[in-house]
DNA sequence: TCGTGACTTTACGTGAACGTAAGCGTCACC
DNA sequence: GGTGACGCTTACGTTCACGTAAAGTCACGA
């Protein structure tokens, strides 16, 4: 399943049965499993500005479509700095050129210091295998003899 | 190359020219490119614990040992304390194969995780890659219609 | 009227692995 | 007797993404 990263939705959304127009942060909290401080957290940081009742906050559809930005984001390993400035030059709009060409910049980047990590973890692996194998001969030579 | 990981160190070291039998602070952290602080705070943490003179910490060729030990320890993924907790297994030397045994199954455990953590950046370079693609075919699309 | 649940605020705590002063000692050298 | 290299200790600071109290408001139901 492909869903957009800081480029509006491409999933189809009209036909939902009953679209909520309005959650609770309790609702958004069940509904992406992320804690209410959490929520809150990004709030704070300014990745998300939901409307208040009171004191309340009231998230619309926008703001529920952002915390699902976000969350993808942090899956593919940006941190929320990084998020929160796409967000920004999201909402500029000014043309959706210059935001799609700072952000793919910005992807083509992550999958380079991803490929990096990726390199990393299977030299790791590598070692550790060759590493693994040793100690296991080690350790058959020591029942031979010990038999 | 291939060095031992909290096993004994399977390079002959025998023919090395000079082999130095003591070194300061500053010799291994040159040598290894860590700073002083790092040295200090290993010994803070019971890696390592370098005799005196006077307040001079001295390292004997086996810290120098140890300290190999934990740079390759952390290049593979495992915390301090886990490295902590190898070492001392492997002062005690009750017998080698304890030593080894418990050794061998925290490193398939390593190996686990480094795979999930392997599986997990694949799927989001896999998924950063398909939105690359798809941003670029949207400025492509953009710039035909601006001809 | 009490309790429960959902929501709010402020604000200190966490973990990992060090960084970064501040302030001092002790040599060798010029 | 100044200067620089090298070493020492104590101890607060850093980064990131929240966790975790503590204490309060508000509405609803029994």
């Amino acid at each position: 399943m492909s869903t957009a990263l800081f480029v509006s939705d491409r999933r189809s959304e009209s036909g939902s049965t009953e679209a909520k127009q309005n959650y609770s942060i309790g609702d958004l909290s069940r509904e992406f499993g992320v804690t209410l401080r959490t929520l809150r957290f990004y709030e704070d940081k300014g990745l998300i500005s939901p409307e208040r009742r009171g004191t309340t906050r009231i998230y619309s559809r926008r703001d529920r479509g952002r915390l699902q930005l976000i969350l993808r984001g942090k899956k593919v390993g940006f941190s929320l700095e990084d998020i929160k400035e796409m967000l920004d030059l999201y909402d500029l709009r000014d043309g959706q050129i210059t935001q799609l060409t700072v952000s793919l910049s910005k992807f083509r980047d992550q999958v380079r210091v991803l490929e990096h990590q990726r390199a990393e973890i299977d030299a790791a692996i590598a070692d550790l295998t060759e590493t693994c194998d040793f100690v296991e001969k080690t350790l058959e030579e020591h029942r031979a003899k010990a038999s």
